[in-house]
DNA sequence: TGCCACCGTTTACGTACGTAATTGAAAATT
DNA sequence: AATTTTCAATTACGTACGTAAACGGTGGCA
């Protein structure tokens, strides 16, 4: 099952730094996005039937630990669409950012450098 | 409103080519989706009440048309995806196929060639 | 020892989605 | 004209999601 986007703002708290505590998501998150208590123990809840998250007893409460990486979420997101809609390739992926002038100066240079990078490593 | 993945599915039809009657876009889309008829007419409402296709008499049957052009729908889900994973900056999202060896040759080759395009532009 | 406060768990509820069956109207056929 | 076929529109239904209230157990305090 995939992780949803309000799931993906919880699982953001924890990627920032775990362990945590149910209410110190709730403080990181409540007021950017308004939720109540209740609302965090329900992502936390569905995150752990998922399997994204792991829970350990600490006391009377309880430690939030992701268990899912950013790096593959990020990557099954990512992964997604552009098999959806740029045909699992790259280049186009970012051919359309640059026809909508959406590349800035520092993507320019930081691109660059990274497919200096490439080259090096190709020894 | 958001289109969904499934109604997407029909949009790539009516993008591939419009106007199309709910009769061929079942008959493109059906084998690979193992949809009914009642699935597509579904969708082809849903997708009619979010504005995002546009329905013309022919007689018996309908002609539809998208209203919602690839480009902007492309857009749209890009720029969500690049927003929320990678601070709205495309060089991160490049660099992180990159570090998954999601890169392909052509991929490179075109990268590199798209970057000589814009040190063109900008004379 | 009995009550309260603090947490997590369970239940709730409206909307969207995936998938389709049912209905209803118009056209074609007999 | 009556019947069948053909479409689209309506309704259905289970699951996920966003959001939260209600319930329940347990440790602390009066």
């Amino acid at each position: 099952m995939a992780i949803s986007e309000a799931e993906a703002v919880v699982m953001e708290v924890l990627w920032r730094g775990a362990p945590r505590t149910a209410e110190e998501i709730l403080a990181e998150v409540g007021p950017a996005q308004q939720w109540q208590e209740g609302t965090v123990k329900s992502l936390l809840n569905r995150l752990l039937r998922k399997k994204a998250v792991h829970a350990e007893r600490d006391g009377r409460r309880y430690l939030y630990t992701p268990l899912l990486s950013r790096g593959q979420y990020v990557q099954q997101e990512s992964k997604g669409l552009l098999d959806r809609l740029f045909g699992g390739r790259v280049a186009p992926l970012v051919a359309h950012f640059s026809e909508q002038r959406k590349l800035s100066k520092k993507d320019i240079a930081e691109l660059r450098q990274l497919l200096r990078e490439l080259d090096d490593e190709r020894h």
